[in-house]
DNA sequence: AACATGACCATTA
DNA sequence: GTAATGGCCATGT
């Protein structure tokens, strides 16, 4: 594959496939755990650009705990929906207990 | 090359 | 608890 034309990308859509189900991670925990240590932002912007249905996207969430309004409603209620699937369940104010339901992050870099 | 935009976060008041 | 500010950087025009 590519060295690092887009390394963020490459490591951003690594971190994301890792989130096991059941579980959400932070957009600044997803970065830094790609190595992008306040580089949320770019999270989010390489998860908007995302095209393949194998990275579970779903799982990431702001730092709020609540999904972060998107443009198309659609793609947000998915979100919950999907997660709700996997059992994280969201209470009546739509968000996540991320003290319950956050990712521990096993190793700073894992290949 | 410069400017504007964006699925954000942490800090400060 | 909320509101505002700065920072970070890839993408598209």
């Amino acid at each position: 594959m590519t060295l690092e034309p887009t390394r963020t990308y490459a490591h951003i859509y690594n971190v994301v496939r890792q989130i096991p189900s059941g579980q959400v991670a932070t957009y600044g925990q997803v970065a830094h755990a790609a190595g992008l240590p306040g580089q949320a932002r770019q999270v989010g912007y390489a998860l908007h650009a995302l095209l393949e249905a194998d990275t579970p996207w779903h799982r990431v969430i702001n730092a709020k705990g609540t999904i972060s309004p998107r443009a198309e409603p659609e793609q947000e209620q998915r979100q919950r929906e999907l997660l709700e699937r996997e059992g994280v369940v969201f209470d009546a104010q739509g968000r996540v207990d991320l003290k319950t339901y956050r990712w521990d992050v096993p190793l700073p870099d894992v290949c």
